[in-house]
DNA sequence: TATCATTATGTTAACGTTAACATATGGAGG
DNA sequence: CCTCCATATGTTAACGTTAACATAATGATA
């Protein structure tokens, strides 16, 4: 019924504390005798050795942070899960604390990561944290590392999406297509991490030459569909021939594709579409093209990253770029 | 730089630990001096209280763990996004961990949080976790709380969805608009833990007088798009007249609504449909009427239920029925 | 035979916090 | 003036694990 302790095994092999712990750990000087017996006991027992004590006494939890925003992007999900398997290939588990933006629970969190003796933290797409906070976190010895977010902050690492470049590679895309005139529906480049993303779009058509059009840009507040629906309808309605749309979320696009259908557009005839982040852009009808952000090895870049600095406090910063590619998926005509 | 201690506190105030552990506790005596100056000393040094200290000392751990399955069903990210809001709130964290459904791993992580000394467990959608782990847990002294799987193992407490009723009513909502002729796709009732999606469809079929066919039922190995579209094919291929499909889950009405897109079939004009758990159903084009279950209502509901039993180790089982409701987007024809 | 490594085991002081248990100084009430 | 209680503070033994530091017996080497 109770939980066995180091001390009740010890008992009823008959011996010191010290030895089950040799046996345990796999070190030092055991008989045989008293080998076999510990691990018979240990196993008929069920014993699991206490991490809080262990923790106390090593000064380690296992554990990682991960502060992260909650938001409609399955993006982060996917970063989010690749960090927690990660991690949990090398016996670390995953504390993901989520926030609002507001700085009073950012603060907050910060003091119960600190307080749980976090190993490390992974802190994913915040543009809004306060330096003073990631400064708190190294100052306890906490190693961090930042995703989507490059701040030079002394001995913290990070990871960046090549946003320009994705932007930029999915708009070239529609060019070399043909398309000339290219909208695009996105937050305000002022208010979001992914302003680059913007920047992108626009990088595209002046390589080109395409004079940028107001008309076909439309700014969100926030990702969900009906956002993505209105700007569609703000770019479409007074257009006149053939138009591509460049989305800086998946979320967006499924609401231009939900204009589309309600009017009898058909994608790509009628209109050429690019998504971002390639979350839900397969579940859509048609399949869309999207910008993949690869999930999986920003989750694994991130935890190799914080490893490292846990293993050498002072190595020196290393900022990785991970690139978007475009997963094809037909959606931008060929006129 | 470094981590201040209690101790540090007090030697920084001239006063025993004890004293400044009065003042974080907000009991005892404590001069009005001495608070002040060592509240001071607490604010100018940050000091953060070391849960791992005190956790061995109180031997709880602030910690919950969730056990959880990887699946690209979104439904399960919402319910683990509501426990962990939901436990935030009463200073717990939760520790989730993912399984494959492999009883290896899932040994593993039973005694992990067992090692982590986490103060309870909420087990999600796991239909073959061995009920001897779930024992393990609870003999440690683990309140456990399982989620869509009814177990009747004694101190356990559980939330079931009522998948018969969410599909029941699907399709007599189908049937109430004067259809015949009702398709199913989902997973096969022996190896699914919602079986009873398919027993509820049968059942308002029965209810209704509609004879089944076997030509309008196709199973699926797994919830994705592809497997959705193929479905859609299968069932609709040689079917003339109306139609109407209900799915086990949105992601497979997904590929319906691409079978649908392929072949110009316009929603609810020529194919009827609903689909399950309300997840991307908004983000489709048409938006989907799907039974929506209230991830936020399980999540606070298994937290409540958790934190029921930790204040009171022999309470009477509970178990809790949560009702999938109709969000009507009007993708159902009237005949 | 003395010396020394090797093997085997035990004892104990941390780790930082908590809380029970002292101890001590007032003043109020008899 | 003694007793009692409220106020104020300090000391210390846990919590379970770890690991440094004994201790001791065996057998091999010089």
């Amino acid at each position: 019924m109770a939980n066995y302790k180091m001390k009740d095994i010890a008992d009823m092999a008959g011996v010191s504390i010290a030895t089950v712990g040799r046996v345990i750990h796999q070190n030092g000087y055991v008989s045989t005798e008293n080998k076999a017996k510990i691990e018979k006991i240990l196993q008929e027992t069920g014993y699991v050795p206490n991490k809080i004590a262990s923790g106390l006494k090593k000064s380690e939890s296992k554990l990682i942070g991960h502060m992260t925003v909650f938001s409609d992007n399955m993006q982060y999900e996917m970063i989010s899960d690749a960090i927690t398997r990660s991690a949990s290939k090398s016996g670390y588990h995953v504390l993901t604390l989520t926030s609002h933006l507001d700085s009073e629970t950012e603060r907050r969190q910060v003091d119960q990561l600190i307080g749980q003796q976090v190993d490390g933290v992974i802190i994913t797409s915040n543009p809004a944290i306060d330096a003073k906070l990631i400064t708190k976190l190294t100052n306890a010895g906490i190693p961090v590392v930042m995703v989507e977010r490059t701040q030079d902050i002394p001995k913290v690492d990070g990871i960046a999406v090549d946003d320009y470049l994705g932007a930029y590679e999915a708009v070239s895309h529609m060019i070399k297509h043909g398309h000339k005139a290219i909208g695009f529906i996105g937050i305000k480049p002022e208010q979001a991490v992914e302003s680059s993303r913007f920047e992108g779009y626009k990088g595209a058509l002046a390589k080109y030459g395409i004079e940028p059009n107001d008309d076909w840009i439309h700014y969100v507040e926030g990702y969900s569909t009906g956002e993505g629906k209105t700007g569609a309808y703000s770019i479409i309605k007074n257009h006149k021939g053939p138009m591509a749309i460049f989305t800086t979320s998946d979320v967006l696009a499924s609401g231009v594709l939900q204009y589309c259908y309600q009017q009898g557009l058909r994608v790509p005839d009628d209109i050429s579409i690019i998504g971002y982040d390639n979350t839900i852009a397969k579940m859509l009808a048609p399949p869309i093209s999207s910008m993949a952000l690869p999930g999986q090895e920003i989750g694994e870049e991130a935890i190799r990253l914080l490893f490292r600095r846990m293993s050498d406090k002072s190595a020196i910063e290393e900022k990785v770029v991970i690139k978007p590619y475009l997963v094809d998926r037909e959606t931008v005509l060929f006129l």
